[in-house]
DNA sequence: CTTAAATAATTGATATATCAACTAATTTTT
DNA sequence: AAAAATTAGTTGATATATCAATTATTTAAG
């Protein structure tokens, strides 16, 4: 047991890779004063705009309370504005606001030169394959048990 | 530019990946209260005790700030131990406890354990491809610019 | 219909990440 | 050798993750 590198380590391997993906896109960012997570949020309200923070949550895998947390953050920003819902009133309703619909070319840019510039020199046959093995181990690791 | 899946974007399903694997790591930890960190920390110092945090913090790539609060914590569960640096009294050197040396097959075991599962169905072929791939990336996102 | 169970969101506790500012000690410059 | 620059480590601020506990509201059971 005593030969086990940890630099060969996948989840080691794979955790340096994403928080340079992280880093990357914060910098294609950097003016806008705006997190990759909450992006994230801005993002599914594209193309899902008045759902609830559960169903944010869903989409985005954070936490509910991150969720809560980072929908704050986006109100103070005028980002995003909250609605209780009429029928319950356990729920809200996000919705995006003029200001954060006028950012979303800039922040689909943002991803999409991250992606380019960690892909190159990869064929889109590799990248696929790439996908697959992700995918699977994701599958793998389902949180059942 | 209005089509992009944030669900097809590399860094949102690498960063799903890497949560699994943290949630899976520290499930095959649970009895130890350790933290997946606190166990790369820990896990370096098998091979290097009595380093720098400075050196720590290379090796792990975790920032100066995040190594001192992990050492905070594992001093405090008696795990690790601080020295001063004689011929450099900036520095302090790090050394593990007996207690944590003798943990040391488990918290492999626990790695070794989230890898078999996070490969099943995958070939060792398959499993080099995607490692090149994950370098390749990291590669492309060095930090210079 | 009223009590009990479930649900949506928030809050609190603890751990980490990133970055800037700071302290103490060591080197480098001059 | 004294001032200036560098270095190791810590601390503080802000953002997020995870998990447990709480509040308010709704639904289900009796």
């Amino acid at each position: 047991m005593t030969n086990y590198d940890i630099d060969q380590s996948l989840g080691y391997m794979l955790s340096k890779v994403v928080s340079r993906m992280r880093m990357e896109l914060l910098k294609n960012m950097r003016d806008m004063d705006i997190t990759t997570e909450q992006r994230h949020v801005i993002m599914r309200l594209y193309n899902h705009d008045g759902i609830t923070q559960k169903e944010l949550s869903k989409l985005t895998s954070y936490d509910p309370s991150s969720i809560t947390l980072i929908l704050d953050k986006l109100e103070l920003k005028k980002l995003v504005k909250r609605e209780r819902c009429e029928k319950d009133r356990r729920v809200f309703k996000v919705y995006l606001t003029t200001k954060a619909k006028s950012i979303k070319d800039k922040l689909i840019e943002a991803g999409l030169q991250t992606q380019n510039k960690a892909m190159v020199g990869i064929s889109n046959d590799e990248l696929s394959n790439f996908r697959d093995i992700c995918q699977k181990i994701y599958n793998n690791l389902s949180m059942e048990s």
